[in-house]
RNA sequence: GGGCCGGUAGCUCAGGUGGUUAGAGCGCACGCCUGAUAAGCGUGAGGUCGGAGGUUCAAGUCCUCCUCGGCCCA
């Protein structure tokens, strides 16, 4: 240390440096907790709406997620994204109350507590289903309590102490109510359909249920001769079909074919040993099946007699079979998308009460009657001919002999394949037709509504519209029966004889009293003619026992959580899940309200994409690609996820990975010491320091400009629901206005200028406009930090950042024509900096106030753009001058900025102790410039007094 | 198999009605600063716009097909 240093003053305690106890580091998976408890205190959901009290509501309703294990990353990037949207209407003045909700019925939960009872080696059908039911209500609330716990650990506020569940006794009982409106206006009514059923439980089972084994089966093949030929080169000839399933010959009535596939009519001119078709036998099969065909048939030679696409099949029908043994009907021949020629014959036996794809073409499209052939056992009921008695799985060589005997069996052989089997008896399952309950699309003009209801709703994105309208279109009724047990039942009477549904308001209203005193057992538990009175006699009804489907329970919240609560109102303001929901939860919705009340339950819909790995792939636990947000929070807090949903255009599928998390957490250092550093530099700042726009200087108007910018994007993507612009700007706004070009240049200002200089003042209340808006816009996103943040500046007892309203901008601080000439100014900057990069890199200069600049510009613009402007202070150069001349020899320039050039030269002068700028003026005086000569002298007067 | 949607630098995103060398930020590399310091600043390298045809004077942008991925249905 040399004797000169020692005399020299430090000046260190005499800049302005940022004060504050804001830590750099967030530790967010420690801190966070300390939040939750905070607004728990302050029980901060109450608080918000008593502050709202009397505002426009925005209405957010909740789609009830499942309640039976742990929240995965969809579920929090749903949630998340809601409580942005709330947030920010909140804060735009908004009422915006948000309470969750589960839902509780179904088949998931009704597994789980079966599983008990077959560890406990107890049947499912001894128990008493009052005690099942009890027991899915227990199991459903303990992962309500779980998934409330893992919701709020997010930072979503909400009504967690009141939320709403499906099974609550209230929302049954108008579960019931609203299935009793479509019972009264007729939409209502009982139909069949096949369903997958296992004869070995006498059960319905869902797809979920089923597993896929090897199976072998006896394939056959069957031809049918016309009563009705379509075309003349078909005369004589017979139509024959392939199938793994003889058992559903009896149930036979249809025979599809594909109107673009080739068939050929062939004559059997060689049949071979154990053939079952004759010499002179003629046949259509699809020409590019023919091979396979004469293979099973054994047939050894044949001609083709003609040749004929599907289409002129058209209008023809054929004999069953057994026509003239009590199968006297026509079979007629239908056109089918379904039939390939991949296996078989081009012709699909079609029994439309044993599968779907028959069901889909010859009942919905075509509307010809299901038979009711097998009963719940597998057996044919009796009044199936020839059959009648028979187990459906011991009936097969019957049928082949049968057939036999008609001259129709043209093939008998064995074929081993993946076939459905029960995932609990391993048993392989039938496609039985049963009854089910359904409401009508069109009986009370129901599709219309709907369809009406989509047009009135607006649907965010855009092509959600399409892919629900189209969907609504094109589907069939909607089937809201289950025959389970943990559910709202279908509380109905059907009169026995006549069939007809109990149609009485009197019953009606005691049902759904008993069920909001006892919930849905009180179905059970209560006589039928308690329910049916006087007026008419337990005997003569049948009482329904089927549940119904869930979707009809969650398609019911708008009634028993939009309208039944005071908190909120109907239709909603929006709807947000998933895209999978335009099927379920967006459509049961607006069936059920366009079916009870003519409109649409929601003004809006949100879609959001799924959420996939790194690589864009679908998260499955077998892959080992899931991603728990458990973990991310723990390893580096909600913050951090909340700011990943809003970097994604999540109206499409998004993904999530250690890179991306990884990115986040770099634009949350960056976002947090770019709040630090306002925090820093605005301590001690009072109103009277305040400076009126007017009198700032134009780099500073040019900021509050750049937050007029910003207010008018994030206010009107916040209300299209669309946040990552928002996400952008503000990021953006953080490093390229603010950190890198307005801090930079300001520092000199903030740390080195006397306190009370105008330029000083102008530049704190810049940082305060600055921080009174990154805050409130970043509140909704960075809930905790946004919180922490706030309370650093305003102390520990300030009112919550989430109960201020976003600030509202004064309107002269858009300046177009200021922001262009800035625009301008950073375009001739970036010139300069790259000119003192390379004075850097010869090592002619370190830091840029070593430097003295000369500007050559031919654009008289620039003159202009500059004229009154320090430029030095804005290339943050010791020196610089704008000269409107050519570019000397040598000067530095950018391809893309033309007519700037830059001359660079070491600043002339001393460097001044306490600002590090270089010049004459140190010299001349000593140690200091002039600025901080003045500076320094105030500050000692300031001590000494 | 059908309906709908998507594929722009390592990552996240921009790229009205087709029009000059496709942009931003991050990350990365290199350098600077040491009074935002496990911070800050600067410079630079990264893309045959999923692929192939076609329309056009001109295509990331329009058409067809293919491919990969996703949701729903079968």
């Amino acid at each position: 240390m040399s004797a000169d240093n020692s005399e020299k003053r430090d000046y260190r305690d005499t800049v302005f440096l940022p004060k504050t106890d804001f830590p750099m580091r967030a530790g967010l998976p420690q801190r966070e907790p300390e939040f939750l408890k905070r607004w728990e205190k302050d029980a901060i959901y109450k608080t918000l709406r008593e502050d709202a009290k009397g505002r426009d509501k925005f209405v957010l309703h909740d789609g009830p997620p499942y309640a039976n294990g742990n929240i995965h990353i969809g579920h929090a990037m749903n949630k998340i994204l809601k409580d942005v949207i709330v947030k920010s209407q909140q804060m735009q003045g908004k009422d915006a109350p948000y309470v969750p909700g589960w839902d509780c019925h179904g088949l998931p939960i009704e597994w789980k507590i079966e599983e008990k009872y077959r560890k406990k080696k107890k049947n499912k059908d001894d128990v008493d289903p009052v005690e099942f039911r009890k027991e899915c209500r227990a199991f459903a609330d303990e992962w309500i309590g779980v998934q409330r716990e893992e919701f709020k650990r997010l930072g979503i506020f909400g009504d967690w102490e009141k939320p709403y569940l499906t099974m609550d006794y209230a929302a049954e009982a108008q579960i019931v109510e609203e299935l009793l409106k479509f019972s009264t206006s007729g939409a209502l009514y009982r139909g069949s359909k096949p369903v997958m059923w296992s004869p070995v439980e006498k059960t319905a089972l869902a797809e979920a249920e089923v597993e896929y084994h090897d199976h072998t089966s006896v394939q056959i093949d069957v031809s049918f001769p016309f009563v009705k030929v379509p075309h003349e080169d078909l005369e004589g000839a017979r139509v024959v079909i392939w199938t793994t399933t003889p058992w559903t010959i009896p149930a036979n009535r249809a025979v599809c074919y594909g109107p673009d596939i080739d068939y050929i009519v062939i004559e059997v001119t060689e049949a071979g040993e154990g053939a079952q078709v004759a010499e002179g036998d003629r046949l259509v099969v699809a020409e590019a099946l023919v091979l396979e065909f004469v293979k099973r048939a054994r047939i050894e030679n044949y001609l083709v007699i003609s040749h004929l696409k599907g289409k002129a099949l058209e209008g023809g029908a054929l004999a069953h079979p057994w026509r003239g043994q009590g199968y006297d009907l026509d079979v007629p021949m239908l056109p089918g998308d379904h039939v390939t020629t991949e296996a078989g014959t081009g012709f699909v036996h079609t029994a439309p009460g044993h599968g779907d794809d028959d069901y889909q073409v010859a009942h919905v499209k075509f509307g010809i009657e299901v038979p009711y052939t097998v009963d719940e056992s597998g057996c044919y009921y009796e009044h199936v001919p020839l059959v009648a008695g028979e187990h459906v799985y011991k009936v097969a060589d019957k049928v082949c002999e049968l057939l036999t005997d008609a001259s129709a069996l043209a093939s008998k052989g064995h074929l081993t394949h993946s076939y459905p089997h029960s995932w609990r008896s391993k048993a392989p399952l039938i496609f039985r037709n049963t009854p089910q309950w359904f409401i009508s699309m069109e009986k009370s003009g129901l599709r219309g509504k709907a369809l009406k209801g989509i047009e009135d709703t607006n649907w965010y994105p855009a092509v959600s519209e399409n892919r629900i309208r189209a969907m609504v279109a094109d589907r069939p009724d909607w089937v809201i029966s289950r025959q389970r047990a943990w559910g709202v039942p279908i509380t109905v009477f059907v009169h026995k004889k006549t069939g007809e549904l109990l149609q009485d308001a009197d019953v009606n209203a005691r049902i759904v009293a008993a069920v909001k005193d006892g919930g849905a057992d009180a179905w059970v538990a209560i006589p039928a003619q308690d329910f049916l009175g006087d007026k008419y006699d337990a005997e003569d009804y049948e009482q329904v026992h089927d549940i119904l489907d869930v979707w009809f329970d969650s398609g019911c919240t708008h009634a028993f959580v939009c309208e039944a609560r005071d908190d909120l109102q109907s239709p909603a303001d929006l709807y947000l899940e998933g895209s999978d929901q335009h099927r379920g939860w967006f459509q049961s919705s607006l069936l059920e309200s366009c079916g009870t009340r003519g409109v649409a339950p929601y003004k809006n819909v949100l879609t959001h994409g799924f959420t996939m790995d790194g690589e864009g792939r679908k998260m499955s636990k077998s892959l080992g690609n899931t991603v728990a947000p458990q973990k991310i929070i723990q390893q580096y807090g909600a913050d951090i996820l909340r700011l990943w949903v809003t970097s994604v255009n999540y109206m499409e599928d998004v993904r999530i990975g250690d890179q991306i998390i990884q990115g986040q957490v770099d634009a949350y250092r960056k976002i947090r010491n770019t709040m630090r550093y306002l925090l820093g530099n605005l301590a001690g700042f009072t109103e009277e320091e305040r400076l009126p726009a007017a009198e700032m200087p134009e780099l500073e108007r040019y900021i509050l400009h750049r937050l007029a910018d910003l207010d008018t994007l994030i206010r009107e993507k916040a209300n299209t629901f669309d946040y990552n612009p928002i996400f952008q700007a503000l990021y953006q706004f953080c490093i390229v206005e603010l950190s890198s070009f307005y801090f930079d240049i300001r520092k000199d200002s903030l740390y080195c200028d006397a306190e009370g200089s105008n330029r000083r003042r102008a530049v704190r209340t810049v940082l305060d406009e600055v921080f009174n808006r990154l805050t409130t816009w970043f509140a909704p996103i960075l809930a905790f930090t946004a919180e922490e943040v706030w309370l650093s500046r305003f102390g520990d007892d300030a009112e919550s950042v989430h109960r201020q309203a976003w600030p509202e901008t004064p309107a002269d601080w858009k300046n177009d024509a200021l922001a262009e000439k800035w625009t301008m100014i950073r375009r001739l900057r970036r010139v300069v900096t790259g000119a003192l990069e390379l004075d850097r890199r010869e090592k002619r200069i370190g830091a840029s106030l070593q430097a003295d600049v000369a500007i050559y510009v031919a654009d008289h613009a620039y003159v202009d753009a500059l004229g009154g402007l320090d430029v030095a202070e804005l290339m943050i150069t010791s020196s610089a001058r704008l000269i409107e001349d050519a570019a000397p020899e040598g000067a530095f320039t950018l391809d893309d900025v033309k007519g700037v050039a830059v001359v660079t030269a070491a600043a002339s002068g001393d460097k001044c102790e306490r600002c590090w700028v270089v010049s004459e003026e140190v010299s001349a005086h000593g140690e200091l410039c002039n600025r901080c000569a003045d500076a320094v002298t105030g500050l000692d007067v300031q001590a000494a007094g």
